[in-house]
Order: structure tokens, then C-alpha cells, then sequence
DNA sequence: CAGGTC
DNA sequence: GCTGG
């Protein structure tokens, strides 16, 4: 652990050997599952866990080189950054594993190694996927960032660089929020359903969303939908980015357009019906295992394009 | 036209 | 069918 210092701020750096088991910073913070993280000028990733700030830090981008890391205002909280990163994940034996069940995309998972599905807040990652549907990333990720900015808490770095994060909402915060005030903030249609939902979500238990994490994948797939502007879409991003459940195929159009052409060619030309998708699920969790959900994302960061820099050319042209 | 839902 | 790139 030794100390490293940037051009215009003195950060504690903490150091992680990701040689074995690695980590596409950029990918993983990029992949549409969060939305609130930010590169600044040096190439500093910021973001918060919770109530805990955070800075990462990748020098040139490497997956398999050192991840630099420290958490505000306090420091040194190795496991927050650990478990929200899910790096004790090996993900060499899945890419073996998704590359001989699926040779063609062999590829894709070695061309975007160490693309880690997040786990996240259950909270934040509910409220963030409610403004998902039919949106793009950009725009979810301006409409967080309001929420987040508006309803807060500020959460202080101690620093002059960004001096202050703001941590996700208290669902008490988003049930009294005013309806109009956040139609205006980019959640159009989607704002009562955030109201409704953080008011629902007060009449159950503390910790009740949090204790899905200990159910089967089925139940607390179910038990999402009963929220206002939870459909099977949403409730599979929730279990996947926050509740562990790494069978969970959140099928959008690019994973649908994927799934069909590469696994049920004969469903070629036919709209995401409540059956195909259930079908599409299915097929990745025949080829990829209990895991399917990771390979998921792999191929989502892939067919969705987010890799590119938003060039305007570069047709989409399928390598796979 | 965008990581769908009511 | 809410809104913006």
C-alpha cells in the first residue's frame, strides 16, 4: 500500500492487484447497471456506496494492472469498495466456462475481461431503474444525478476537488418529493411512479428490500413487481445489480436482438412478447449457468455499443 | 429512437 | 408516449 499523488489532489491512495483476477474499471462503471459515477480530468472515477464516497482509480485503463482506491470522509474502507466491486468474484473460470458452452462469443468476453456486474444499494438501484424504461443511459444518468443532487445528503471528501458527493436519497426523502418538481427533472411520466413506489416501499419493514438478497431469485423477482413501474425488465436489473441473484437476463432490445439472432434464430423478426422474453432468459441460463447474468452484461456492453466513444459513424457492424 | 410499463 | 441528443 503505497502512496501515490495526483496532479490537483492529495488522495491517500490504497493499492489492489487486479493481475489475477481483473477489472475493465470503465466497462464495469459504464455498463448502464449504475449511474452516478463520474471521471474527472485525471481520469479518477467518483461515486458513492451508500453513505461512503469513493474514488477509483485505473492508470491507463489496465484490467489487469493495480486498481487505486480511497473512501471520504472515512478512509480505508477496503470492504465497502470490495463488495460493491465484487472482485473475490473469478471471473477467468466463467469466461472458460460461457466460452466453451458458447464458442462465438469466446471473443466478446475476452475483449471486455474484467466487466463485473455491480452490487449495489437495493435502494438506489430500484429508484435508478424505474427511470430506466425506454431511456437512454445518458439521460437515466442525468435524471440519478438530479434525484441524488436534489434529495440527498451532501457526504464530504475533504478535499477542494469535488469537496462534496451526494448520497443516494432516503426513501422517506423520495416519497414526499413533489411530483412536479421532478417531472421537471427529466423523470417525465416516470415521476409518480417514484413517489408511489418510495411509498410503498415505507410500509414494509426496515430492511425489508435488502433481505431479498436471502430469497430465491423467483420470489423476490415476484415480489418487485407489486411496485408502481416495476415490470419484469426492471425487477431482473434489481435482482442482478442489488440482490445477488446472478441468474437473473434483464432482456432489453440489444439482449433480445442478441439472444434471438444467436440462440432462437427461429424467433428472427417477432416483437419482445412476455413469452419471448421469458424465452431469451432461459436460453442464456441453458448456455451460461447460474452465472447467466453476468455473461449478460459482457454481451449487453457489447451489442448496445457503449464502448465506442459517441463517434457518430462506425456503423453498427456485428463481430459476432 | 432510447436497458418497458400500465 | 415523457423528453432530449
Amino acid at each position: 500500500m503505497r502512496q501515490v499523488t495526483t496532479h490537483n489532489s492529495r488522495i491517500a491512495w490504497r493499492r489492489f492487484d487486479c493481475s489475477k483476477s481483473p477489472l475493465h474499471l470503465e466497462a464495469t462503471l459504464r455498463t448502464g447497471q449504475s449511474f452516478r459515477w463520474c471521471r474527472d480530468a485525471n481520469g479518477v472515477w467518483w461515486g458513492t456506496i451508500e453513505s461512503v464516497g469513493v474514488a477509483l482509480w485505473q492508470p491507463d485503463g489496465e484490467p489487469y494492472g493495480d486498481l487505486y482506491w480511497q473512501t471520504f470522509p472515512e478512509p480505508d474502507l477496503w470492504e465497502v469498495v470490495e463488495d460493491y466491486l465484487q472482485l473475490r468474484t473469478d471471473l477467468e473460470s466463467l469466461y472458460c466456462r460461457w466460452s466453451f458452452a458458447e464458442p462465438r462469443l469466446a471473443e466478446v468476453f475476452r475483449a471486455f475481461a474484467g466487466l463485473r456486474v455491480l452490487r449495489q444499494p437495493p435502494e438506489e438501484c430500484l429508484f435508478a431503474f424505474l427511470c430506466a424504461t425506454t431511456n437512454t443511459v445518458t439521460k437515466i444518468e442525468r435524471s440519478v444525478r438530479y434525484l441524488a443532487e436534489r434529495y440527498g445528503a451532501r457526504i464530504c471528501t475533504g478535499l477542494d476537488k469535488p469537496a462534496t458527493l451526494f448520497a443516494f436519497p432516503s426513501v422517506s426523502a423520495l416519497s414526499a418529493a413533489d411530483e412536479r418538481d421532478l417531472r421537471a427533472g427529466l423523470w417525465g411520466y416516470r415521476a409518480p411512479f417514484v413517489i408511489k413506489t418510495a411509498q410503498k416501499l415505507l410500509q414494509k419493514p426496515q430492511g425489508w428490500l435488502r433481505a431479498l438478497r436471502d430469497v430465491p431469485y423467483a420470489e423476490a423477482h415476484e415480489a418487485l413487481l407489486e411496485f408502481p413501474g416495476v415490470g419484469p425488465k426492471v425487477a431482473d436489473c434489481v435482482c442482478l445489480f442489488a440482490l445477488d441473484k446472478w441468474e437473473a437476463v434483464p432482456v432489453d432490445r440489444h439482449i433480445y436482438r442478441l439472444g434471438v439472432r444467436l440462440f432462437l434464430p427461429h424467433f428472427e423478426g417477432r416483437s419482445l412478447t412476455p413469452r419471448l422474453y421469458k424465452a431469451v432468459a432461459e436460453a442464456f441460463r441453458e448456455r451460461f449457468g447460474p452465472m447467466a447474468g453476468w455473461a449478460q452484461q459482457t454481451l449487453f456492453y457489447a451489442e448496445a455499443g457503449l464502448y465506442r466513444r459517441p463517434d457518430k459513424e462506425s456503423s453498427r457492424q456485428r463481430r459476432f
